[in-house]
DNA sequence: TAATAAATTGACCAGTGTGGTCGAATGTTG
DNA sequence: CAACATTCGACCACACTGGTCAATTTATTA
């Protein structure tokens, strides 16, 4: 292992890129080393010569993935932030910087969560409940619940805005999809984001 | 292929629910006919004795699911309701109803939506086309803009209206996946998602 | 009932891909 | 030079691939 983070990062990015990739798209049985070893351009040796058999790589790939999701992502979002729509907000702009600069671990956690075709050993186990644990604190936990309309139902409220925020990400992400990021000028998406958040701020909260 | 259609429709349904789920977790490549025979509970050579061959059997679910959607789901929608948040209200009853029906071709037909690994010949071509082009014209053809607040940009609305009917039937289904689907009362839920239309229809439309 | 036809099976095929190993080659350091 | 770390890809036994087909069971007809 410790043979893998003396690499050059170059390197170790490439090789990281292609097994999450492989692996978000396959599964873990379906996943092939052959492949991972092809894209990321190093002999098959290799591979195993810095972890020691494929369950090793997966298990290495999702304790990587939940540190970069939380450096990067949830543990950067204000939590102190009581409104909600301004949290969600701050939230959706360093998720987007993440995801943008690594999606391709975004990827393999999405499907990780949602398959768990693999169970951990009990410490990843453990960082993986406190990864959930965490990201539902950042939806719910010390929101300001008078900010909103008295006249509609706080909780439904709640999810409206979610998904509209959400529903946004997902679709600016998929126009972005494939374009480099480098000098890819993201301030007018973010204009646009801020109208939509207007609209929700006029039409959820008391004005 | 009359062969295949001559079965006992149990045993028909069989045999396609359990291509449609191998192609779309596998996608084409990687879906393997050893397991589809085996889940269908059929002997291997029966598979190459409907379809000639596993191309075939693709196409053929293919067309199988855009037939299926397009008669139990688009085609069912109402196209002269020009309120949008009704419309969107029919469309997710019907779609949910033959979701829940036939859940298999509605993953197969995402995944081969956003993968389509594989070229079809020009006639399926043709019809994808057409069911895309329906799939639209559902969203966005002849829809009543004056119903909406005039202080709010009308396709925002649209679409954060969108993003709440798609984030609330999503929330449904992963609540409902698994469940029997025999004697499952709905009602409460369509209560529930009532009360979001109107919340939407409270914050979207002029009163 | 006997004869014919249709449906069904799974062992089998050659070929490809599997996770993983290892001897040899190359690079690095002293 | 020697000692050591890094890198490669041919190679392994084996699992699985899409597809075939002779043999068998089942259904239909005469």
């Amino acid at each position: 292992m410790e043979k893998f983070e003396n690499l050059d990062p170059k390197k170790q990015q490439k090789i990281l890129d292609s097994a999450l990739m492989e692996f978000a798209e396959n599964g873990f049985g379906q996943a092939s080393t052959n492949r991972i070893v092809k894209n990321a351009g190093i002999g098959k040796g290799m591979l195993f010569y810095y972890f020691k058999n494929k369950k090793d790589l997966y298990e290495y790939l999702v304790d990587y993935s939940m540190n970069f999701i939380i450096n990067e992502y949830l543990s950067l979002v204000d939590i102190n932030e009581s409104d909600f729509i301004k949290r969600m907000r701050d939230a959706a702009q360093i998720k987007m910087k993440a995801q943008l600069e690594n999606e391709h671990t975004f990827n393999f956690m999405g499907t990780f969560m949602l398959t768990k075709d693999l169970d951990l050993p009990p410490h990843l186990q453990k960082r993986y409940e406190h990864l959930q644990q965490q990201g539902y604190a950042l939806l719910y936990e010390g929101i300001d619940k008078t900010l909103f309309r008295k006249d509609v139902d706080v909780d439904k409220a709640f999810n409206l805005i979610r998904w509209g925020v959400d529903g946004y990400q997902q679709n600016l992400l998929q126009k972005l999809q494939g374009k480099k990021m480098t000098e890819l000028d993201l301030k007018p998406y973010w204009d646009e984001f801020y109208e939509y958040l207007d609209i929700l701020k006029k039409s959820f909260y008391t004005n």
